[in-house]
DNA sequence: TCAAATATAGTTAGTGTTTACTAACTTTTT
DNA sequence: AAAAAGTTAGTAAACACTAACTATATTTGA
């Protein structure tokens, strides 16, 4: 987790990079043109691309990890703890392009950019019918109008991903439509009236 | 979206590749093997490998709109038609794996599956972290204990990234932190006691 | 102290592999 | 006869990475 100042540059190269144009614009190329100097030179700093992306994601964990014990370690209620790692995400996010391009790889098709607006216009209109659903459901008095349509189908959209994104990290290994219906049971609780 | 017989058993065999090892296995080489033929003759199919996928995405998209329609058509409340598409979304996304590779391809770093396992251990910590702050607001009577610790962070943390998702797929257009307010201030009402 | 030795950091030129895709031809079906 | 669907053989581009060389600091020893 120490790294010389050229290893430093690099990843901040990197990181200009990636966040840019995605994680497919991470190339050797690409990487010695923004240093200015020639690929092999590249080697010198780190051994293969491999552990120039294993130094990038190590070196903002340890970024985050110093900042959300910072707010961990204060006497302050839990709410307000949470409320407080929340913000920083955000910051941190909108600070960073590139964490989100590596995070949500998912619409950077190498390929073509048609492909990844398929995916952008297939996910607005399923939350369109989650929203429509939603404000439905508040008229007929089945769920709590104290709160936005639209944030509470961000929450339920984002709750089915993160459970399917765990599930995969996992290596399949859990039972997914059991993980779904905890979920499920979780947010009749929540947003019913 | 009329396909061939023979453009079906292509989307099937790309399914197929995607679903076992990723996007990145959806190459024209291994496509031809699966179908067990040559190569080229895969063009005979499709104009380009581009064609392919958009072909698959938009073939799945109107199974599920098909389903999702049929769903929103019937005579019951607007809670139990939310928690139908709740549970056919996770029926199937568990029958096929090739969109949870699509939708989530941010862990299949091509290079290597060390890069993976960082990110997953990155996101397992900060899961730990947030469930222990949740537990810890429930037995300090913050947060309601009704519901379990980890499905609020399951919707929490989902909650986050969908945000950061919708921003991303908009051209990182709108005010990012804002939305982030909005959606604290909607989680803050759904789980404080 | 200062030249020689050495380690560091850069260069040019090139390799081998993988990739999507094509030209030209043959077989099969209509 | 001709359209459709397959074949072999090959191309060009992109990619990560290397060998061999050179310039520049840094260290070392008389």
């Amino acid at each position: 987790m120490n790294f010389t100042t050229r290893q430093v540059e690099i990843i901040e190269a990197s990181k200009y990079l990636i966040g840019k144009k995605g994680i497919q614009n991470l190339t050797i190329k690409n990487l010695a043109k923004k240093m200015s100097f020639s690929e092999p030179a590249i080697y010198r700093h780190f051994k293969d691309k491999t552990e120039i992306l294993k130094a990038l994601l190590l070196f903002h964990r340890e970024i985050i990890k110093s900042e959300i014990i910072k707010i961990l370690d204060s006497e302050k209620p839990s709410l307000i703890k949470i409320q407080e790692i929340f913000k920083f995400k955000f910051k941190h996010i909108e600070k960073n392009p590139a964490f989100v391009m590596i995070i949500f790889s998912e619409t950077s098709f190498q390929y073509c950019s048609i492909l990844s607006s398929i995916v952008s216009k297939i996910m607005e209109q399923r939350s369109k019918k989650i929203i429509d659903l939603l404000k439905e459901g508040q008229k007929n008095n089945e769920i709590r109008n104290d709160v936005e349509a639209e944030q509470l189908a961000t929450i339920i959209m984002g709750g089915i991903r993160k459970t399917i994104l765990s599930w995969k990290l996992e290596g399949f290994k859990s039972d997914l439509n059991l993980e779904g219906e905890k979920l499920w049971l979780t947010i009749q609780k929540l947003i019913k009236k």
